[in-house]
DNA sequence: TTGAAAGCGATACCAA
DNA sequence: TTGGTATCGCTTTCAA
């Protein structure tokens, strides 16, 4: 059985208060009793018990506020599932999760729903944050009110955000060139596709992609990036013209959105299982295409748990004072194939 | 704020104790409240808070037994680290967790530790059970007791554990083949190496790979299945006699252990990353394999999970009377290759 | 500078 | 069949 503070005082021939103030270091404590407690407390390898701590915590009604994007997305009605599970988790230890979910990108919208969040008043803020300067300086001020902020899915440099939970997406590029390479081992000629210019992930998978398989797999050989700004019938578009021009593509890479315009045209055109595609997020539709052997490799990054991750480390470091133990919460790299979905 | 047992009391105008027994099915209580008492209940949405029950029950001081096999292997050296975790998160809850690590393969060994396990009054147990008519007796006869049992990293079958935590090894070695096909898509000759006959786990994982191999993958020939006892010896001899019969050896699918000899015997005859070679577990040593470039495919099994996610499982049991809500906790089947470790 | 005591949510025992 | 009450570990007034 751990050592309870009762125990501690105890030992310590003072009262559970003054043990109390000595370990949340409020002060109004003789130095002696405070040096002789600390020391106590590491002999006898006290540690606050997380339950008694969250009961007592509960009374007062803790709000965490919640700002997710593009909740139109397939992707993002997993990461919403991931929120709905921690918000009921939270309901039961007494704390409100508050939820605004903006089905498009807004960055204005983002700006007065943080101001909203803010006069409800959430002791904590987690956020898909685009990259932008007002973002960045609304952060900021946030996190000077003494509002800690967690950023996830997508990440936000010059600012003390707390953490970030989400993909890495420089390794996740890395990981793409390996399946590739390993998948047209005689070499071969590569259609690498993007999402859109701005987007912070896509670019980071693309370059990460692109430079790995131009250092490492040289039998590869790259076509020039084309961007269909997350949309099936642009990817869809872009294919078929590539297959135009080369007809002997042998794979294809998607790191945005458009999965299914690829498979389509490809199917269409008679190349489905010939040529290799390789895309990220796992959802009903690329699952089905995964079974159906349009897609050969897919990335999966744990939208769940970006989902719940976020909410949760706020509550641990606002009710339990436990400090997330890392800048970067790095959900897994999941490679998924038909046989392990 | 969610619904407090004190407020559906007040709601339904008795006492906590009443509304305790009610929900508890203990009795002792008149039809007419008792059901007005549920009906509410559904009403207001109550749910118990797992932070008070937890708070009360601490006092018990619950003791969870945790049996483990072949400590000596890295990967259950892994197993060993998510136990210390949990066995440090249930401390703090005011439960005791007793382990015995085994180092080996000792069936009997295990029967007295269960023993033991009993005369210490453990309240559930989790284990590693060998597939043997002794232990599945064993097993039955604990949970007559009333104790509950968890079965991880090996399931045994006929007993009524409560559930099973580990891999599937089915989809498992689907998967490998899948992966072995879409690396060979050209075809190949395969050599396909086991651990023990006996193993449950290499069984299915071998057995899965090569029907989808025969029956999706016809353009692999597969070489006929060798057991190399988990020694890195003799799967280095397999390995080298292989490649002196069969020079065009394209593929190695090792279902056990033995990875590092097979890996050390291609680098020799010159034929590592020429050769295609797909494994199991993650440790330092293979790691270190799939960085060189001696492994191209490994699958973890998600070792600190497996170590885990059973006492945890007990503890929701025993405590927060939390049934676990599937038989079958499969960790995830993580595809590794060096860019994601 | 210190300690006593109430209270968080749930359970269990004893008394009515 | 019921209710009162102590208890778990911790935090937080309030009073000394």
């Amino acid at each position: 059985m751990a050592v309870t503070l009762k125990e501690l005082a105890e030992a310590a021939g003072v009262s559970r208060a003054t043990v109390d103030r000595v370990l949340h270091g409020r002060g109004h404590v003789r130095p002696d009793v405070e040096a002789r407690i600390w020391q106590l407390a590491r002999e006898l390898r006290y540690q606050p018990s997380p339950l008694g701590r969250g009961l007592v915590k509960s009374a007062r009604g803790a709000k965490i506020g919640v700002i997710c994007q593009f909740t139109e997305t397939p992707f993002m009605k997993m990461v919403l599932s991931g929120i709905e599970q921690v918000r009921e988790e939270l309901r039961l230890m007494g704390a409100e999760l508050l939820l605004d979910a903006i089905d498009s990108y807004a960055p204005a919208r983002m700006l007065t729903s943080i101001d909203e969040m803010l006069k409800e008043g959430v002791q904590g803020l987690a956020l898909t944050p685009g990259n932008t300067l007002d973002i960045r300086n609304k952060i900021q001020e946030v996190i000077a009110q003494g509002i800690p902020v967690i950023t996830f899915n997508t990440d936000i440099s010059g600012t003390e955000r707390l953490c970030y939970v989400g993909l890495d997406n420089i390794r996740a590029g890395q990981t793409c060139a390996g399946l590739m390479a390993s998948s047209l081992r005689g070499g071969g000629l590569v259609l690498p596709i993007s999402g859109y210019r701005w987007h912070n992930a896509h670019d980071q998978r693309m370059s990460a992609f692109q430079e790995t398989v131009q250092s490492a797999f040289p039998s590869l050989q790259l076509l020039p990036v084309t961007w269909c700004h997350d949309s099936d019938r642009m990817s869809q578009e872009i294919v078929l013209d590539t297959l135009r021009k080369y007809p002997n593509l042998q794979g294809v890479y998607v790191a945005g959105n458009g999965q299914s315009g690829v498979c389509r045209t490809l199917r269409k055109a008679g190349r489905a299982g010939k040529v290799v595609v390789i895309c990220y997020d796992l959802t009903e539709q690329t699952a089905l295409e995964l079974e159906r052997g349009g897609i050969d490799f897919l990335i999966d990054q744990g939208a769940w748990e970006q989902g719940y991750r976020p909410a949760r480390l706020l509550y641990d470091y606002l009710i339990l004072n436990a400090e997330p133990k890392r800048t970067f919460y790095y959900t897994d790299i999941l490679i998924k194939t038909r046989y392990n979905l």
